[in-house]
RNA sequence: CGCGGGGUGGAGCAGUCUGGAAGCUCGUCGGGCUCAUAACCCGAAGGCCGCAGGUUCAAAUCCUGCCCCCGCAACCA
């Protein structure tokens, strides 16, 4: 009798193909995957997409610079993204494209329909426009009334561009929030979406951009292209045959809504109100749950490609293998905190979990079944009381493990299978197998102990396949056992009596020395800085490319007085992290300058240095602080400064010019 | 008073919502054992739970104030 299996859909956020993603990328495609298996393995109908967005500016500029069509670059880098996924044993379904011809068919059809409906309206994006950044900015993010990035003058503009009106379904919204507390998790991020976004006013949402090509046309006004996020989450539902003409696949009728959106917890905001407004507008339910996971971060600062310590999935698989990153991602990564990646860390972990505690206890089982039995495993029934507790701990662990999956808790999941493995090595302790072995008399309850052992083991082992689903076929293998079914997890003595196990057992996790590792991590590191290297060195190779301004007159010019100032005092500027305020002697007057150099300078090493400065420049205040005039620096490409002095002795208040 | 996150034995973290003996992993030290990948098991040391007040029979946990660290934003005259 064919059980009614209950469907299980299940996503990730789509990767966005602007380059090779790093291990936190990749920990959200292994964290998805681990739910997928779990929950096929207790009996779900599972549907696990992921995929990548391939559209916008920055993918069209990034081509340009390449000299290869956007297509180009995005087939690259998702086959690259995908490569990953699959390397890592992701079990996905489906690998949805935003550049499918489906989506981008259906992107349309929806984007229409909105419209018709009066979801969607025409109006214009208004902001300061830097015409050679062709960018717009808005008024707080301009620097001096100007252009943030190159320093020009902007002007004001608006643009053309279609918008979507949020408000209409925000207290529907937030109806929907309020009766399912479990929609958004972790929970704290409920409550930042309802302060910060939903009760102080829903703004309308800009779907459409005229300033780029690379998107989704909208078909009655070919100008526009669809902008990001009715074009990304759409994917949800276009990835399983959603047809906004009412002619879904059978496929959508059964998967959505989606049981859980995972996603980093940057995205929160457009998945828990965009997104189900976008839903709602459309006529359809609303997802389950969208979890919002934390980031994994790199230990020794930011990462960055030209300081060469970017940590990629493909060098720590190549180090520890595939199911020992798992096993790292998953375990090392806290519910709602950061979690933190280091070489040293990953070694540590591999050494004493899975080396120590599961490899070396599948190797001395085995180990022990060959020598004192040629490899058979036999129940001989010669139970004794130390057995209950092992038994109690290993059938008692399935339910743990659920109970933790459940609330979406993976890595304490994985912490309930190793104190599994770890019962058992306290076992071969308490029972000495080494002892009864030279006992003739003992020789059933020698059986006993180590058959109990197998199958404790191959229930450990079973627990294990969502996580390590590799591992877990190379135990059972060695035990010669099969896998358990999920509702066998909690029985005992399903080993069949009279198995053999393998009798030439392999390492499964071999220690690693930390020094060695370290020395190929630097290996490694050196070749990606070198790879790095022609992009990022250009610059400093090349000479300097100095952004021409317009010319000035030599009126213009006088208009500025430069002088020779002495620094009498200077003390960093409090609640700033750039800012130093100094005293600046220039001739018979004392001014106050504050400059955005304490990066570079301290305020120690200031005093009593004589450096150029424009004495007559508007006063104005940093931080507070009231600032007299402008101390001048030079500053290179990658930002350093340094102070313009006199070639020769002068007083302080000579002037320059 | 920009926004957010955090401060718990040497390291990394849980516990904080829902007060009630301070816990886990690693490391250190001591012991045991020898089947095993110098692995495994047991035990110990080591914390004024950032600081100061308050509420309470009882505070890591609740309240108030403060200090420090990390992101992001702003500042870079």
């Amino acid at each position: 009798m064919e059980k009614i299996r209950k469907k299980y859909y299940i996503t990730t956020a789509i990767a966005y193909t602007s380059g090779k993603p790093h291990i936190g990328n990749t920990y959200e495609a292994v964290l998805a995957d681990s739910i997928a298996r779990f929950h096929r393995q207790q009996g779900y109908d599972v549907f696990f997409q992921t995929g990548t967005d391939e559209h916008g500016q920055k993918i069209e500029l990034k081509a340009e610079e390449q000299g290869i069509t956007p297509k180009e670059l995005v087939d690259k880098v998702s086959g690259e993204i995908r490569s990953i996924w699959d390397l890592m044993e992701t079990s996905y379904d489906k690998f949805i494209r935003t550049t499918d011809v489906p989506h981008e068919q259906q992107v349309q059809k929806i984007f229409k329909k909105l419209y018709d409906q009066g979801d969607i309206y025409k109006g214009y994006y208004e902001g300061m426009y830097c015409t050679p950044c062709e960018s717009f900015f808005t008024e707080s993010q301009l620097v001096d009334g100007k252009c943030p990035d190159c320093g020009r003058p902007v002007t004001p503009a608006r643009e053309e561009a279609y918008f979507f009106r949020m408000s209409k379904y925000a207290p529907k919204l937030i109806e929907y929030i309020n009766e399912h507390p479990e929609f958004i998790q972790p929970v704290s991020r409920k409550n930042e979406m309802m302060n910060n976004f939903l009760l102080p006013g829903l703004q309308d949402l800009c779907v459409s951009r005229t300033s780029f090509n690379w998107g989704i046309p909208v078909d009655f006004d070919p100008k526009h292209v669809v902008y990001v996020w009715l074009d990304a989450l759409t994917n949800y539902i276009t990835g399983i045959g959603y047809d906004c003409d009412g002619n879904s696949s059978q496929q959508f009728a059964k998967y959505w809504p989606a049981d859980l959106h995972l996603i980093g917890k940057d995205i929160v905001r457009f998945h828990t109100i965009y997104w189900p407004i976008f839903l709602m507008a459309l006529g359809l339910p609303l997802p389950k749950q969208v979890f919002g996971h934390p980031w994994l971060l790199q230990g020794d600062g930011k990462m960055s490609k030209s300081k060469g310590n970017v940590i990629y999935a493909d060098d720590l698989v190549k180090l520890f293998g595939v199911d020992a990153v798992r096993y790292f991602v998953l375990h090392e990564m806290p519910f709602e905190n950061d979690g933190v990646i280091t070489w040293e860390l990953m070694v540590e972990r591999m050494n004493s979990d899975l080396a120590n505690t599961l490899g070396n206890l599948v190797n001395r089982t085995i180990s022990m079944s060959n020598k004192y039995f040629g490899g058979l495993v036999e129940d001989k029934g010669a139970a004794e009381e130390v057995d209950a507790d092992l038994k109690a701990v290993v059938t008692g662990t399935a339910a743990r493990v659920v109970e933790k999956m459940d609330k979406l808790r993976v890595a304490d999941a994985l912490t309930e299978i190793f104190n599994l493995f770890k019962r058992c090595n306290k076992y071969i302790d308490e029972t000495m197998p080494w002892a009864l072995a030279k006992d003739e008399a003992k020789k059933d309850r020698l059986a006993t102990v180590l058959y109990n052992l197998v199958d404790s083991i191959t229930i450990g082992a079973s627990l294990l396949e969502s996580f390590m689903p590799d591992t877990t076929r190379r135990i059972l293998e060695q035990l010669n056992a099969r896998g358990r079914e999920y509702e066998e997890l909690d029985q005992f003595g399903l080993y069949p009596s009279g198995n053999k196990v393998t009798d030439k057992p392999e390492i499964l996790f071999a220690r690693l020395d930390v020094k060695e590792v370290m020395a190929e991590v630097e290996k490694i590191q050196e070749a990606q800085r070198a790879a790095a290297a022609p992009e990022e060195e250009k610059p400093e190779e090349e000479a300097i490319h100095l952004e021409v301004k317009p010319e000035v007159t030599f009126e213009d010019f006088e208009k500025m007085q430069f002088a020779v100032g002495e620094i009498i005092a200077c003390e960093a500027v409090k609640k700033s992290k750039k800012l130093l305020c100094s005293q600046v002697k220039i001739g018979d007057q004392v001014k106050q300058i504050v400059s955005g150099i304490k990066a570079h300078y301290s305020p120690e090493e200031m005093v009593g240095k004589k450096v150029m400065v424009l004495v007559n420049l508007k006063p104005a205040k940093l931080a507070g602080v009231l600032s007299q005039g402008m101390i001048l620096c030079a500053e290179d490409p990658e930002g350093n400064l340094a102070l313009v002095s006199p070639e020769k002795e002068m007083p302080a208040g000579a002037e320059i010019c």
